[in-house]
DNA sequence: TATTTTCAGACAAACGTTTGCATAATTTAT
DNA sequence: ATAAATTATGCAAACGTTTGTCTGAAAATA
């Protein structure tokens, strides 16, 4: 009454084999002769035999399960990207346990520091907002578990990330805009630190100058996201001496927030001013005036190539018997690319 | 070179002490000597020693994770819910596992596999649409790992479960319709199969006979929440003998869809005709014509009761040495609210 | 028939930790 | 000083599995 799981053991001793024999016919191992590997099958089959895994990932010091730690699950993009991660490892046999930083670095630290203890085979990480230290993520090659950074990647070189180019969606966006007529374009950018926020500039000036429209700072404004901030930037970029027929802006909900203030200002949306923005909003043609277009960054496939780029990593270090320091780092990019909403 | 990784062996070859003096001592247990204790745990310190927990979890049988199975991360309702059940989990020292069923039957099957495989001390499940048979959960009590469902809940009897009551959040969105003037109030309910469907028929029923308008089921039409039959009983609706001037929705997506075929109808929003709907969306403020109030949910809150519940049950199943059936079920219904959007 | 090869299976160690029980060393009480 | 009580430590089993090596028997070869 005391274990009520049956184990490899109550098999033999039943079978009046060893336990070794009882594995290796579980195993279908050669050296066990039909006869015994058939009763031990049907053994098994009949107390409904099942590995003890935690047994086995122990025994085998490894488990089958990757770490994944972003900043929020209930973000849209970060719930497409842990869907196709969970969707890609399940495809290769692979578990996920799962931490949010709620972009707090402590969080971060000790969520490393639990997937560690709880022996993840690797890890697939969205460094939080405020991380600049990057001393807990070199502290884990120490267990030799592999990392792969998606999306939001630190700046330490020799590490494997897949991440989302914003340069040719963005010159997507204004090259877009450019057919329709706009000349003087503006764009509302992120906070000044955010990497996504430079991103976004250089696109924005390598497609203005490539477009001969000369790059002119004034129409560049930052915010800090908050409505607030964006209606002051929609504001002054509308009522300046170059006043843009279009604005780039840094996400949707900027975008939305942006096209409050310029209805407030009485401008025509569509007409007077355009938006394009980039995409993260899973229902923007829902609301009254979606942006024209937006860049969109594949969430989803960017958490799938992640986690198709670690497993791969994974059995590759499960090759390797040696210990040859594999010196080749991915640095996988996946292109953004401009979707123009039907024009309602 | 071979195990990089310092073990409590190492430690006690080092100090010339036996292995289970090591283990007593970092777990500052009474017999061990102020002197001993203290020469292990700076070893152990110097050492960067970290207990094997794959190890750890073997010898006591328990893994502290928990698993998490539910149809579609990327859903606003399930990425809020998994949010929270993350932060309650980790609050108590737990990890999530998880995975997606995309209301496949046969994928919430193999989920249940694998969680048990990876001996998840408990389960939080909301089930796949398409489930219709319990057995592979039945199936779970074998293991006793006990599941504690949530949101989506199978029609058994003797499960724990967490759910939000629709009913209450429905009278209020009727009788706040019913302070607002409205008499004649319609609905444009979901799916007749699924339960969701009934509980919001079951509170809209007892609303409107409690504010002695009759229940007319003229005024109750089911789609399948494609836009072209949202539109299609919409349009029903508004047409019918007895024009609701007000109309709840099952939810958000629908009552979007539902208001672009009243303006097609040439109905002015808000004044001709208004929705309440039930919250699914993050934004709905920031459509043009969003519901004038809607039914929450709370699936954050659900998915940390959830996780709390389970968590309550580890420990008391900790607790019973002997076998006692734990005959309680946990039934806990969070209570839904409305919530009116102030009015743009 | 004697010798080698093949086959089927058994033995035992290993993975890292915890823990009940035994024992040695030290202190306290008589 | 001797017995009793206390304190500190060690021993060994246990958790369930895998796997390298060894052995006995049967089959094949000479």
């Amino acid at each position: 009454m005391k274990n009520l799981l049956p184990t490899i053991k109550e098999i033999a001793k039943e079978l009046n084999i060893s336990i070794s024999t009882v594995s290796r016919a579980l195993h279908d191992h050669p050296s066990i002769g039909l006869r015994t590997k058939t009763r031990v099958q049907e053994l098994a089959k009949k107390l409904q035999y099942e590995p003890n895994q935690t047994a086995i990932f122990f025994q085998q010091g490894k488990t089958f399960t990757i770490g994944v730690i972003l900043p929020e699950l209930s973000e849209a993009f970060f719930s497409s990207a842990i869907s196709g991660i969970e969707d890609a490892a399940h495809k290769s046999n692979y578990t996920v346990l799962m931490g949010q930083s709620h972009d707090s670095v402590e969080k971060e630290k000790q969520l490393i520091d639990t997937m560690k203890k709880h022996r993840v085979d690797g890890l697939l990480i969205s460094i939080s907002k405020n991380t600049v230290n990057y001393e807990h993520f070199e502290a884990l090659q120490r267990y030799k578990i592999p990392i792969v950074f998606f999306d939001r990647i630190p700046k330490i070189p020799n590490i494997h990330y897949v991440a989302c180019n914003m340069i040719n969606g963005t010159v997507q966006a204004i090259n877009f805009l450019f057919t329709k007529g706009h000349r003087i374009i503006g764009m509302i950018n992120g906070p000044e630190k955010l990497p996504a926020t430079k991103d976004r500039l250089d696109g924005y000036i390598q497609a203005m100058t490539k477009s001969r429209l000369k790059y002119d700072p004034a129409l560049v404004l930052n915010c800090d996201l908050t409505k607030e901030s964006v209606s002051a930037a929609t504001e002054k970029l509308l009522t300046g001496k170059r006043r843009p027929t279009a604005i780039v802006t840094f996400n949707d909900y900027v975008a939305l927030d942006a096209v409050q203030q310029a209805q407030k200002m009485k401008l025509k949306i569509n007409k007077d001013i355009c938006f394009v923005s980039y995409a993260n909003l899973p229902l923007s043609n829902y609301t009254a005036f979606p942006p024209m277009a937006s860049v969109e960054q594949f969430p989803y496939q960017q958490g799938q190539k992640a986690t198709e780029t670690l497993i791969e990593l994974l059995q590759q270090k499960a090759g390797d018997e040696n210990d040859i320091i594999n010196a080749t780092y991915y640095k996988i990019i996946l292109e953004s690319q401009l979707v123009v909403h039907n024009g309602k």
